[in-house]
DNA sequence: ATAGAAAGCAACCTCCTGGTTGCTTTTATG
DNA sequence: CATAAAAGCAACCAGGAGGTTGCTTTCTAT
């Protein structure tokens, strides 16, 4: 009941743009930052790291759209503040491997008790 | 004491490797089918997927840059199995993110208990 | 010894990504 | 109101990612 949109994107496409969001340092970077604290402003977020404000810009357009930020339009500002939910998902999924492989390995040793 | 070698990545460029080898659908699926049981060649692998062999194996050399796989050849065959241990570390890390992200709540609560 | 399966190697192609520059629009503020 | 800060828009570019085809090499089994 809480999905968005119309655009249905299936679980893997979901978590794989998840995951490629982030897959690149400069955006592990600013999903630190807004993690760790207030919503910051582009102008902000672009200010230490060697890179062009519209550089930034993209990059969190691409954390947007996995839904790891989230965008509000504050007067001139357009600020940015991250989101945990899609993080939570993502441990959920890594936990479910994880068990996955787990139940493989117990399965196994039925056979060889090595 | 356990870091395996010469190549020193950072934490950060490790941790986005690691996101991005796991951020495309097919890689993905090639993750969910090996941590779900045993050891595969690539020709197995690949049969199901669409993919010619051996676009199946350049997926298999990211997955296993990152880790989160390894090869061993066994005659002519070269089987891959899944690695758990990157995906801990990255849980981990998502955990480590979302306690940030929880006391800077905490933080902000303090002031404008809303 | 030879045929066939499994995989490696290498060249090639297309399209997306990460980045840039330059210009315009919006919104504060002296 | 004029100026400057913040951001948007659009075009462009180089390089890497994902994929293919074609050929060679390495094993295994008959």
């Amino acid at each position: 009941m809480s999905r968005t949109a119309l655009k249905r994107r299936s679980d893997l496409e979901e978590r794989a743009t998840l995951f490629a969001a982030l897959g690149d340092e400069t955006r592990l970077g600013i999903v630190g930052k807004l993690s760790g604290g207030a919503p910051q402003s582009i102008a902000r977020l672009a200010e230490g790291s060697a890179l062009t404000r519209q550089a930034v810009t993209k990059h969190l357009r691409v954390l947007e759209g996995a839904g790891v930020v989230h965008s509000v339009k504050s007067g001139r500002e357009n600020l940015f503040a991250f989101r945990p939910q899609p993080l939570k998902d993502l441990r959920a999924y890594l936990d479910q491997v994880s068990n996955q492989w787990d139940d493989a390995l117990m399965r196994l040793k039925d056979f060889v008790e090595k």
